[in-house]
DNA sequence: ATCAAATCCTACCAGCGGAGTCGGAAACCG
DNA sequence: CGGTTTCCGACTCCGCTGGTAGGATTTGAT
């Protein structure tokens, strides 16, 4: 799995609050947890780190809860992401631990080098663009719909959905 | 990290028996290990995964070894990677145990549906792009030249890369 | 003032999978 | 036969993930 269950939660959350708009009283975590039937103490770290990350504002005391800190339309699921996840790196070597700079530490010495590195450039180019060219608010409209739309409106690259290259391939029947 | 270390090690393997092209004798994994520096024990469960999937052949005894099964022109990464990660999903219900299919088992009744699907689709979407779009022997060419042409030949697709989109993107700084 | 409803914070735990080791059996070649 | 190599299974170690628990703090309502 690419992802982490901490980052579902926290994705299904963020467009939960989404739905509630921007009323002026907040969501409590409890609303939250019955809603998407979660376990309401693990919630509390999942809000948390998006709290850190400046995604969401909390009211503290009786009748408080959280609320989007931006509009959904301005919140890239990058963000999101990269909140509850950390460095996304498809490789271990990828990540500096320092700035969430992206590069390979196996630079192999004369000339050749890192064989993968073109690899998970790619991999980790794919992935980037997908989470930043959609937003909260893309979800939000997603989920009030039937299932549709998810291979429609290729997404703003306008690529074609990926060649039938060679046999069938192994991954992704469904897509 | 998207991968693990068994697909890293796996892919360096891959790369490493292209290079060393068709001759009639096969490479063994102490030669594989020792050009890689990785442990021999451990890369033995590695080629197991990758003769399960067909992609290299074995030939036991005294001078025996590995080769690739198809030439490295033939072999996508999606299939490498498949073989040594599995089922690629960003997340769990993305999975389906039986055949590989990829769907979302969290289909809300009631018209609104899994609000994740969106954007899970879309990453998985990315991945595998990225990895049907690249082959073996792309990493092979890679190996051998100095570091660039990496973000160059923007790999098929045309893409620019990425638009810099409101603040200064949390992910992939370096890309 | 008091109480209840929230967020906040830290520590803790159990299970699982990943990385790696080991020992031995079978196959193949000279 | 003997060395080399693949093959196979069992085993260990360890960090991370998901989840729980308990208490402190803030706030609004009565």
């Amino acid at each position: 799995m690419i992802f982490s269950a901490k980052t579902e939660y926290g994705v299904r959350l963020m467009v939960e609050l989404g739905r509630h708009g921007d009323g002026p009283q907040p969501v409590s975590l409890k609303t939250l947890a019955a809603a998407e039937q979660l376990p309401l103490s693990y919630l509390e770290h999942v809000v948390a780190a998006l709290k850190r990350a400046e995604l969401v504002t909390a009211s503290r005391g009786a009748h408080g809860g959280y609320r989007l800190a931006r509009s959904a339309a301005e919140i890239t699921m990058d963000e999101v992401v990269h909140a509850l996840e950390g460095t996304i790196a498809p490789m271990e070597c990828f990540a500096d631990g320092e700035h969430h700079r992206v590069f390979c530490s196996h630079e192999g010495q004369l000339g050749q080098h890192c064989a993968t590195r073109l690899l998970w450039t790619r991999v980790q180019s794919g992935v980037v663009r997908a989470l930043q060219t959609t937003t909260l608010a893309d979800l939000v409209a997603f989920a009030g719909h039937g299932p549709d739309a998810v291979a429609g409106s290729t997404h703003a690259t306008g690529l074609t959905p990926a060649p039938a290259l060679g046999q069938a391939p192994p991954l992704a029947r469904a897509l």
